[in-house]
RNA sequence: CGGGGUGUAGCGUAGCCCGGUUAUCGCGCCGCGUUUGGGACGCGGAGGUCGUAGGUUCGAAUCCUGCCACCCCGACCA
């Protein structure tokens, strides 16, 4: 008997590291706070970065590389920003190890090798990005610039756990440089939009959208827009940003173009991310007792086929009635994998890809030749049904569509179900208890703001502006322009 | 950085309070055989500086001290 994965009501956080663990995602490393994506993991992740990088493309954006090093005094000259990052900044201050003459076979760093100018490691890229954009700008036919990187950063967080905050983690950064502040604004709230669907459509998970407050927002941004999902254990999670950063950068790093006026004027400026994070959302969105629920356009395939046999004659023949099928999958774009291993009894395999999250598994045996039929089983709803192969094909390819639309369903119901709105705070301590997105009235002060956070652990999630109902703020008592929405977060 | 906890085989663990043969058990791994439609079984086998450095003792996984690492709760955060 295998180890059983923790049923996910009984401890949440356990149940979540044994999934990453089990499914074979990621581990952790010896390296601190760090993490190795596994190959089943990675592909996953891979099936994002191409998703996000066709939307981007269409989108008029393209890819760059820029440095991992950012010399200190780039990273100054934002101040808020580098305020922002400076507590959790990986910093190289030498060049060189040499042997330690006190220990053979040890190294120590040489205090020789010691830098005049020490080098941050990247915990964003603005700083290297806009210095680099100061040569390529001089004037308004240069711009926009809309460019996006594929990159590693680095954040030397306190606390970590796998995917949701790691010390070193994967993500897409933009980075984009326009003439007019509307331009800019518009392109904040595009990415946003652009993040909302590729997360509905393609990760199945439901998500509400608006700005972050003052105190929440991106160091150095004038605004910041955000996806918020909700996961199963009524927690919060920042699954995207977009930021508007108005001309701060531009004036931090001296970037003005001409005007077709001919007069001289700072860019405007966007950046927007999502990180690894993406991959804790989605096992903590969809995953279940059994394991990993993945939807297909995720899943690195979307079929697994176990055959049932006795005797390589039998793989043989089993092999041979699937021919067909097989090459309609190639000509449908749907990937499948066949575990032969006859080492393993089926009943292990069904287990292991369950806990994988694969969405369908087909079982094919002797019994199933004889019938002309094929075993299927949906991995979100873990129902078995039996169809002739010659339907196969074509309700292999509706049932995957069900499936991605059916953990849509079942993400935007229970975000649904876990939105409520409070009328007084006794009503939302109580409900912030529970678990879930509050819709309160709030004053808009940072004071308040900080005074449920502190009695409540609640933040403000995100303030949507389609909201426009006014109102009395639940703690002071004074005018409320709109309700805003809180939850403890992750 | 504060408060609590844990380090024993690849993983999970018993033993520790109350020191005493060859360090327990399960999973996994290797070999052979039987199996294979929901986590197979039998027999045989390999694998350990008991986190680390000292101390106490005839004798330390066990007691004492320092150090290191990790986990949980705070502060910090995508």
């Amino acid at each position: 008997m295998s180890k059983k994965l923790t049923k996910r009501s009984e401890d949440y956080s356990k149940w979540y590291n044994e999934i990453v663990s089990m499914a074979e995602l990621a581990e952790v490393s010896a390296v601190r706070g760090c993490m190795v994506i596994k190959p089943y993991g990675y592909a996953i992740w891979e099936k994002i970065q191409k998703e996000l990088d066709k939307k981007f493309k269409q989108t008029g954006h393209e890819n760059a590389y820029f440095p991992l090093f950012v010399p200190k005094r780039l990273f100054e000259a934002e101040e808020k920003n580098a305020e922002g990052f400076a507590k959790e900044c990986a910093v190289v201050t030498h060049y060189r190890l040499k042997n330690d003459p006190k220990k053979n076979g040890k190294l120590i760093v040489d205090e020789e090798s010691k830098l005049e100018e020490e080098l941050i490691v990247r915990p964003t890229s603005e700083a290297i990005i806009w210095n680099t954009y100061k040569n390529w700008i001089q004037s308004y036919r240069d711009l926009p610039i809309k460019i996006n990187q594929w990159a590693n950063v680095v954040r030397w967080e306190m606390r970590t756990r796998l995917f949701l905050r790691t010390t070193e983690f994967l993500w897409q950064e933009g980075h984009t440089a326009h003439s007019n502040e509307d331009e800019a604004i518009e392109e904040t709230k595009l990415i946003n939009n652009l993040y909302k669907s590729f997360v509905e459509d393609f990760m199945s998970i439901s998500v509400i959208t608006g700005t972050k407050s003052e105190s929440e927002k991106f160091a150095g941004a004038e605004e910041t827009y955000c996806i918020e999902a909700l996961m199963q254990d009524g927690k919060a999670l920042q699954a995207g940003t977009s930021h508007f950063l108005g001309q701060n950068f531009a004036k931090a790093f001296d970037v003005r173009f001409s005007k077709d006026d001919g007069s001289l004027d700072y860019v405007w400026a966007t950046s927007w991310g999502v990180s690894t994070r993406l991959m804790g959302a989605l096992i903590m969105s969809h995953g279940d007792d059994q394991g990993l629920v993945l939807p297909p356009k995720l899943s690195p395939y979307q079929i697994i086929i176990v055959p049932v046999f006795k005797s390589p004659d039998d793989l043989v023949l089993i092999n041979q009635y699937l021919e067909n099928l097989k090459q309609q999958f190639n000509k449908l774009g749907i990937d499948y994998k066949i575990d032969e291993r006859d080492n393993v009894s089926p009943g292990k395999k069904f287990n292991e890809y369950e806990l994988k999250g694969v969405p369908i598994r087909l079982c094919v045996g002797l019994r199933d030749i004889e019938k002309k039929t094929i075993e299927l089983f949906r991995r979100d709803e873990m129902k078995k049904l039996i169809i002739p192969i010659h339907e196969a094909s074509m309700q292999i390819e509706k049932l995957l569509f069900d499936i991605q639309e059916n953990l849509l369903k079942k993400s935007k119901i229970f975000l649904k179900n876990n939105t409520k709105i409070a009328n007084n705070y006794d009503e939302f301590k109580s409900m912030i208890e529970d678990g879930g997105f509050v819709l309160a009235h709030w004053d808009g002060t940072d004071h308040t703001e900080q005074k449920i956070k502190k009695e409540t652990k609640a933040t403000i999630r995100c303030i949507d502006d389609t909201f426009s109902d006014e109102g009395i703020c639940i703690i002071s008592g004074k005018k409320s322009k709109q309700l805003v929405y809180f939850a403890k977060a992750y």
